[in-house]
DNA sequence: GGTGATAGTTAGCAATGGATAACTAAGGGT
DNA sequence: ACCCTTAGTTATCCATTGCTAACTATCACC
């Protein structure tokens, strides 16, 4: 028998089970079974905390989602000037997929994209939340004449956001043997390099 | 009983039909019944074609890997002048994307990633090659003096395949309306305005 | 028109995976 | 110290999945 756990604390566990195993194991070959060992109980317990599978996936996304926007509020709230905000608000992202790399695979995968369809929605929350903050960063950008006329701020947005899905790929692809955080950030200055005005 | 097909024929069916449920149905969730109801024979007809499953995705990873090979090639030698040429490369990978939308998630599979070591070097190969079409074109563009100084080609060329990357991601998370080869190479010019010198 | 090679079928097996039912026991509140 | 809520267990079910074995029927060739 497993050591007893309040129900809230072992809900929190199972979660960070799976995207630990997500990643290991690929999102949509992870098994409750997969889930339960790792946790330390049987398989049926999983069950008792979640009353589905999809339901199991739906608090992750929900607990990931909310984790993603107090770093980026916090982000933002932490660096004022907006030229310090766009490196700080790209570098968390880097960090971000560096503690946890499950989270572009999620993003592939046929759990959230055809099997579960509120999540997906909830995904493109989250992405889009973070293009509003690069958004209105960048504008103030363009307002204090840092930004380059000819480029709009919605396009420089999808650029950095390319930039950071573009890495986290080569990383994963390259069996994440170099830096991400420091390779993202050199190409990310290159890339300010060309948006500067 | 499903019309009788000469071997090599059937292969070619069925890697075709692989391709095409990877997407709808993801590919790691794509089963050996799926694949034969789709081509139209029974399950067990697969494994004569193929001895084992994955063995089927390696037959897949060559196909693809070829052919894409082969466009870049004729692409290549299409558009002597690198500038036309760098803006084809760009598109073609649009184009492929659009007509066979399983490959971004194909990258991302674990099918392909942990199951089958030996295609995600198959992959990163595909890759590479890509890569090496869009560095020798930057490099052309350097020496005619279109492309700025201070921009390493390597760099440009990573920045380019993460916006291909990055357009694929937004295009499929936002259910694919939109007109992904014209939205793609709105930002390829975009961003090719960035890197002329 | 027979015949041999082979594409395809039916039947079925072992393993896996999600989920349910019934039971057990930990441990906080009184 | 007792109880009762509830986290966790065991046993089991049913569908799915990859794959094998044995049989059947089609087609190319002489």
């Amino acid at each position: 028998m497993a050591k007893r756990m309040s129900a809230e604390n072992r809900k929190a566990e199972i979660i960070l089970a799976v995207l630990a195993l997500a990643d290991e194991i690929g999102p949509d070959r992870l098994t409750t079974n997969d889930v339960a060992e790792r946790v330390g109980i049987t398989q049926p317990a999983i069950f008792r905390h979640f009353p589905t599978k999809a339901d199991l996936w739906q608090a992750v996304a929900a607990d990931v989602s909310a984790r993603l926007r107090a770093e980026w509020d916090g982000v933002a709230a932490a660096h004022p000037e907006p030229q310090a905000r766009l490196r700080a608000l790209v570098e968390a992202q880097f960090r971000v997929i560096h503690a946890q790399p499950a989270l572009p695979l999620i993003l592939h995968s046929r759990e959230l994209n055809v099997e579960n369809p509120g999540l997906r929605e909830a995904v493109q929350g989250v992405m889009h939340a973070y293009q509003a903050h690069l958004v209105a960063t960048l504008s103030a950008l363009r307002k204090s004449g840092h930004l380059r006329d000819d480029l709009p701020v919605e396009d420089a947005a999808v650029l950095l956001i390319s930039l950071v899905q573009g890495m986290a790929i080569r990383w994963s692809l390259g069996g994440r043997r170099v830096d991400l955080l420091r390779e993202g950030m050199r190409l990310f200055d290159q890339q300010w390099r060309l948006f500067a005005a």
